[in-house]
RNA sequence: GCGGGCGUAGCUCAAUUGGUAGAGCGUCACCCUUCCAAGGUGAAUGUUGUCGGUUCGAGUCCGAUCGCCCGCUCCA
């Protein structure tokens, strides 16, 4: 059976492991849960996409410029940008069902039968009660405490069997300072999204990088979240990396810039050959809305595990900095000197897991191919992306073979990830690269040291050419270029 | 976090009622080899996820724990 889109995301895993893109961390002790670490190949991988994606979103673009910012930021940011306030659901089990409840969103409810059965007055003790939990004994026991006394039922089981009132909070806390104390005051948070080291910076890239609005800042860097379900190998993972780009506007260019941006990221995800068939924008409906957001759309991959998102567009119109105006007591006004317009500028966000991209990269390359009876296992993926661009082989082991191939191996090494190897038979070779998606093999064979030739084997087809030795660079880059997933 | 399933070599998997842990592939070395996982010879690799219990004896039974998969939930 050959596999051209992929059903199971055991393949990935398994070949991701054997050969060494993608390892569970800290396996010799047993691993830790959805934390994973990249091998060699994997390394190369995602270090390809990176620059991909950062040439694409700062060297292509004169108004967008990029920043490193920390993972550490002060602890009020979070109070700013509603993390610190969102990221803590208070969490209810029903045990007869084994459902699971946001507490307070059960107490809601409950209010809103109250005032459909015409009890007014206890809704309004009730809503009472819930606007000021919290304030009495903690949040969860509060909460804990209203669902008890009006013996508020499960939704669904009708079961009044629940447990406590837990909280889940979404973000790692630390101790900053080298003496630890059990007080929050030094608590520190690992950032959960990189979006606010841009927002933190917006005044210093205004003040120093000479940009006017329209303009954009682009980062790439790791984003921690304590998900309660983590899952689904590097999909989701409580350390990852993302690479988000805010583009500040005028209000009321925002809606334009979001349908822009939003179609110029899907033309970024078919230029790095992903096909086009296993790609869509999903807008999300207004009342899914996160808290920031006026208008959102997820960009998603069709993955074995289904349509899932990869990227985010939002217009996170003017919140994060208006809030971060109110917080901080700097303005972060932007002036509009021809104009003589004084606003706060609303945000354009572009916003894509990078290990995301992997995995749908990795998905998407993946073929099972019947080849004379044998399957041959390859992954397609755009030849600048792979993780070794070439592979140069003597057809078989003997010294003048071997000497035109070392030379050959030489040169392309200034401009190219290759590898030399002579070990197997020829066939071997190949296929062995084929799962490592190298996209190009060069192979030196005794008819070439007559005329000073190669032979260069497709990955994608297999097909062979005899080409001049000193052109093998000049090949390959060419075929680089011009690669189409279409040709797959 | 709850419910269910699973965990044996790098990968995929065997192992009778509880009785000496194996195979295929892969990896490495050498030989052979003039283009698609060829062949030959040899080699390495396991506290059977971990800890504890039952037993004369545990990969197998029991408990705990860690991890993975599916569902619930969550996804700012």
């Amino acid at each position: 059976m050959s596999i051209d889109h992929l059903q199971q995301l055991d393949k990935i895993v398994s070949l991701s492991k054997s050969r060494g893109f993608i390892f569970q961390s800290s396996e010799i002790y047993g691993g830790l849960g959805a934390v994973y670490d990249y091998g060699p190949l994997g390394a190369e991988l995602k270090r390809n996409i990176r620059d991909a994606w950062w040439r694409e979103m700062t060297q292509k673009h004169e108004n967008i410029v990029g920043v490193d910012a920390a993972i550490f930021m002060h602890p009020k940011v979070w109070e700013a940008s509603g993390h610190v306030e969102g990221f803590n659901d208070p969490m209810i089990d029903d045990k007869q069902s084994k459902k699971r409840y946001r507490a307070d969103m059960l107490i809601e409810q409950h209010i809103e039968k109250l005032r459909k059965d015409g009890k007014e007055k206890e809704a309004e003790q009730v809503k009472e009660l819930l606007d000021t939990s919290g304030t009495r004994v903690g949040l969860c026991e509060d909460l804990h405490k209203i669902i008890m006394d009006y013996e508020i039922k499960a939704p669904e089981s009708g079961a009044f069997d629940w447990t406590d009132v837990r909280q889940f909070n979404l973000m790692f806390k630390t101790q900053f300072g080298a003496v630890a104390s059990a007080e929050d005051a030094d608590a520190v948070y690992l950032r959960p999204e990189t979006a606010q080291g841009i927002f933190v910076n917006y005044k210093n890239v205004m003040d120093t990088a000479r940009q006017q609005i329209p303009f954009g800042i682009a980062q790439v860097g790791k984003a921690f979240r304590n998900e309660v379900v983590a899952r689904q190998f590097v999909f989701r993972m409580r350390e990852f990396e993302q690479m988000e780009m805010q583009y500040f506007v005028k209000p009321g260019a925002d809606e334009e810039q979001y349908n822009e941006w939003l179609n110029k990221r899907m033309e970024w995800h078919k230029g790095i050959g992903i096909r086009e068939k296993y790609l869509r924008a999903e807008p999300h409906p207004p009342d899914k809305l996160a808290h920031y957001a006026r208008a959102a759309a997820d960009i998603q991959y069709l993955f074995p595990i289904g349509w899932q998102e990869v990227e985010g567009i939002h217009n996170r119109t003017d919140f994060d900095l208006s809030q971060h105006q109110e917080y901080s007591g700097k303005k972060l006004e932007y002036f509009d000197q021809s104009t003589r317009d004084r606003y706060v500028p609303y945000v354009v966000e572009t916003s894509v897991g990078l290990d995301r991209t992997i995995l749908m990269v990795l998905c998407d390359a993946y073929r099972e191919e019947e080849v004379e009876g044998e399957t041959r296992t390859v992954l397609k993926m755009h030849p600048e992306l792979a993780p070794i661009t070439a592979g140069i082989f003597p057809l078989v082991k003997k010294p003048e073979l071997q000497e035109l191939s070392r030379k050959i191996e030489k040169d392309l090494r200034e401009d190219y990830r290759v590898l030399y190897d002579e070990a197997g038979s020829i066939g071997k070779r190949y296929r062995r690269l084929d799962e490592a998606g190298t996209p190009f093999c060069i192979t030196v064979d005794f008819d070439g040291l007559e005329d000073n030739t190669v032979t260069i084997r497709y990955r994608d087809d297999m097909k062979q050419e005899r080409i001049s030795a000193d052109k093998v660079g000049e090949v390959i880059r060419s075929a680089s270029k011009s690669w189409k997933p279409e040709s797959k």
